[in-house]
DNA sequence: GCACTGTATGACCACATAAGCATATAGTCA
DNA sequence: TGACTATATGCTTATGTGGTCATACAGTGC
């Protein structure tokens, strides 16, 4: 079986890919790349934030491989590199849905 | 379906979450009450770090909904509050083995 | 009450980093 | 070459926060 154990070796490795995730406009670009490839323009009209910015978190997503880049003609072109990251954002929502339900049942919303 | 999309109003959330999980001394923490139920001596021992600063990550993982905490007699018994966090560990630890597996490929290791 | 153990908290420092701005670099077309 | 577009990169500031220390608080037993 891949159970990995969280040896102290590779909990700073995992530790880092969770803090990369950790910003809210990171996974705004990662969601909007989850619909396919798109440029930094297309990333910066779709998140609302300034290119210098959503290129230097692109720059972050992909020295850590969150993501690939392909130069084609004036514009680069992102795309996730691994479709896993959802399945991260899948279980972390229902988390935190239930954790809402629970809330609201103890509220008596 | 349970297929959340990310909006901005949980993107915040999830991020959150992402970043509570970005510290590797939390996750060591999470590790350990991964076997059962630990007081914040129990962990402070196993983690080797100090006990105020158990004691801080403990907190922020409690108010983060991340652990259980149970007062008996003088001591604080905290453990998982949800297993799903582990899945979560998973994910990232076959993402991480993976691209190291690709590296050395790469370089021929 | 007192002494002792276990846990939490507040103040402080040090460091990482997200965001904003100006600017540099690279590619395209004329 | 020059004008234009697209992207990346320093520089700076502001903020958040992990770690340490001293100390306060809580629980137990005498």
């Amino acid at each position: 079986m891949s159970k990995t154990t969280l040896t102290p070796r590779n909990l700073d490795a995992v530790a880092t890919r969770f803090r990369i995730l950790g910003v809210p406009l990171r996974l705004q670009i990662l969601n909007e790349l989850a619909e396919g490839e798109r440029t930094v323009t297309d990333l910066v009209e779709a998140t609302g934030s300034t290119q210098p910015n959503v290129s230097k978190h692109l720059t972050t997503l992909l020295a850590h491989r969150l993501v690939k880049r392909e130069q084609r003609g004036n514009s680069a072109f992102y795309s996730v590199a691994d479709p896993a990251v959802f399945d991260l954002c899948e279980i972390v929502c229902g988390n935190i849905e239930r954790a809402l339900d629970e809330e609201r049942r103890a509220f008596g919303g």
